[in-house]
DNA sequence: TATTGTTATACTCTATAACTATA
DNA sequence: TATAGTTATAGAGTATAACAATA
């Protein structure tokens, strides 16, 4: 069973790459929280969505998510609209300033890593998303061995909506 | 600059793991935080060691390393002797206990992984830990393109401290 | 009756700052 | 005076459970 090696030593690194994350999560927008700011780039990268789809790409409790939500929507950078096609749920989207502070946030943290990333090419940056992604999908759902891997699109640095 | 996108995925994903992350924290030993319990696990990694050490493994403040440590020895799981060398210091290490919490510990935690992970192969796992540790450590001094990242070795699964 | 969100509460983690003891 | 660690405190994140509104 020295295949416990492996896991052990990915569990590690999961846990010790933790300390990046909270560097890279102290670039804020001012007022604004980490968790909302994830919020924010997950609107930029997906487009609006309703509350419960925000919580499926968390990975979080609904009710995080929620307390983001309403966090942004009091700074003015979201608004929630009734989602027509059921009323019980709220299409959260970026507004104007929304927009402004989501692509602020986005050049500042692209920033800082680029300065501190100066020895990695694109295709090792590019893997290690990959991996990441691919491992957080196989976990929550080990049954398929395919998961939804979307590579970065061309425009995706603009953090403007895919045609919502 | 649409250079910005891949590290702007790199960002989301590294965001996104997070909840691979806790939900393997919540494996733990009876009584044992998420925390306390990744301070076990170093020390089965590299051995007894100095909160300085222990703090620094763990990207965090020595507030935190400490308290860690406060839970595991009221837990009776690590000692803290005397550092003979600098009387300001303690060295943390294992009890008996310990070792054997922390094996149990491992083994539930590769088990979940190999549960969820059965169509990863080691090569996959090897390389995400290796990127994951170049990233941290490139991260955390980007001068030297150099990085100390060490192979798993091959008695890792004991969760013995090398010639402690 | 089941589902989508929201809110209140509790727990854990980390950082800051003040403090003790030793180098 | 500088450094290693500890403790108290505060801020942020998430999960649980109870609740409201709609399907």
């Amino acid at each position: 069973m020295s295949e416990n090696a492996l896991y052990e030593e990915l569990m590690r690194q999961l846990s010790a790459v933790g300390s990046v994350r909270r560097d890279l999560g102290r670039i804020v927008p001012f007022g604004c929280s980490d968790g909302a700011a994830t919020v924010l780039t997950l609107l930029g990268r997906h487009g609006a969505m309703r509350i419960g789809q925000l919580t499926e790409l968390l990975g979080v409790n609904p009710s995080a998510t929620s307390r983001h939500a309403s966090h942004l929507a009091m700074l003015g950078w979201v608004d929630r609209t009734l989602d027509p096609a059921d009323q019980r749920s709220r299409i959260v989207h970026l507004t104007p300033e929304g927009h402004e502070q989501l692509a602020e946030l986005s050049d500042r943290r692209s920033q800082e890593l680029a300065k501190r990333l100066t020895n990695w090419r694109d295709k090792d940056l590019h893997q290690l998303a990959h991996l990441l992604s691919r491992l957080r999908a196989d976990f929550d759902d080990p049954g398929t061995g395919q998961h939804a891997y979307k590579a970065p699109s061309e425009d995706a640095h603009r953090a403007r909506p895919p045609a919502a």
